[in-house]
DNA sequence: TAAATCTGCTAACTATAGTATGTAGAATCA
DNA sequence: TGATTCTACATACTATAGTTAGCAGATTTA
């Protein structure tokens, strides 16, 4: 893994989530996935598949089209 | 599967390769993966990932971003 | 009219995405 | 202090992504 997409990627959730003041935990929560998988995305650990990439979009409330501007 | 977003990213897919004249042989060969993974991406049988996501959007000269465009 | 080539699709296998539980360390606050 | 909250990380498990071989239909060539 720590693929350069992985890696901008879980960085764009990160930064996100932090702007919108919400735990790993709260993302996950929100997005109907496990509480530590949000930060082995975070860390460019797993290789995230594009129905997940759907449900921390809409919990972070962003366009898929967005999470990926200037990659 | 067949997820929404699924579909619309294999709609995309086939779209533009055919606009290319591209077979999926072809595509999977520019992309680096097997050739009828091409087709189970296509018809949204699959939940891909976001390396292949990029691989593919890459062999098709297209930026990952033009692939969610209106979704 | 069959042999050769190219395509999309299926089924079965292997690798890995995603889940679940627990531990430890740092930060904040009573 | 100690209680609370958060995150990183490890391990082990289960579900499924991605690979592979091969079949069936269409097209071309002889």
């Amino acid at each position: 893994m720590k693929g350069e997409v992985l890696l901008k990627f879980g960085e764009k959730v990160r930064e996100e989530r932090l702007k919108q003041n919400l735990s790993q935990e709260e993302l996950a929560s929100r997005a109907g996935v496990h509480r530590t998988y949000i930060g082995m995305i975070e860390r460019a650990e797993k290789n995230i598949t594009l129905e997940n990439i759907k449900k921390i979009s809409k919990a972070l409330n962003l366009q898929i089209e967005y999470m990926f501007k200037n990659l």
